[in-house]
DNA sequence: CTTCAGCTTAGAATAATTCTAAGTATTGAC
DNA sequence: GTCAATACTTAGAATTATTCTAAGCTGAAG
């Protein structure tokens, strides 16, 4: 179970490295709580669960640690709807759908053209940024329904 | 000035009417707000044009007569990146450009098929709302940071 | 070694929003 | 019209997510 949290220092070392920032253990601690269950917590949720092997580590510790993970560019912050801040460590382009029944945040993915395309932004505007987010029923919970009808 | 105003409150109360609600003059003061000069003004902005003409508004009449506007479908929320929410009265299929340098948040329209057809859903997924914005330079700080560049 | 910048920590502070309780206004039943 | 029921507004307290502060710790560089 711990073994294969080996692999992943090296990485993290060097992507914290090429921002000028170090590893530490809670960093690591904090990424691997979200490569452990990819299910976008919020910075609590990675607190109670960072708990489990850390039992030292700080509320302010997390959100540093998740900021620094956003800064090197291996973690995403995902806002929806104005709940607390989630953390995803897929950085593929990807957008996210937020299921009104369950509460459940799910990975989407997008065409190689991105929504952006879609979107026919008008020239002068420099997009460095973009975030679909998207709200509805997920699959199971529309299922759900769909069986209660009859 | 408050004659143009008097075209409003038929629309308003009609919309408010469908949705169980009432009119009233501090929703129809905020709508007015929003209408006159469409910025996307936070909650506190709108608190405080507000009462220029209705001294005695306070903030929690504010933020019931936003959630009326958009419970009765003529305001939509505006969420960037965890700040405050904005406040929009323009319910055309649009998206919002936030500008890092001036802080300016701006319509953008999106083509007919949406950006939500870029992002090709899953089957089983059933969206009923989205919000795709935008982050980066607008056309008029664009413009400027290339005029010092030389 | 010693220094110095970067990190972690507990707890205080802040900012946006929501809740609570009391008063006011409007509606509908009679 | 009167009266009760319901909806709305208000001030201020409470809540929640997040950031700040000050102090101590750590590890690399001189």
């Amino acid at each position: 179970m711990l073994s294969r949290k080996k692999e992943i220092p090296e990485q993290l070392n060097e992507r914290l490295a090429t921002s000028g920032l170090r590893f530490t253990p809670q960093r690591q601690q904090v990424y691997n709580v979200l490569l452990d269950t990819r299910d976008h917590p919020t910075a609590e949720e990675v607190f109670l669960r960072a708990k489990h092997e850390s039992p030292d580590i700080s509320m302010a510790t997390v959100y540093n640690c998740l900021d620094a993970l956003v800064t090197c560019g291996l973690v995403r912050q995902v806002n929806v709807n104005r709940a607390a801040t989630r953390y995803c460590p897929n950085m593929n382009d990807h957008c996210h759908f937020y299921c009104d029944d369950c509460g459940k945040v799910l990975d989407v993915n997008c065409t190689s053209a991105g929504p952006v395309a879609g979107a026919k932004v008008p020239s002068g505007f420099q997009v460095t940024h973009y975030e679909l987010s998207l709200r509805g029923h997920c699959p199971d919970c529309a299922a759900k329904a769909a069986k209660l009808h009859h």
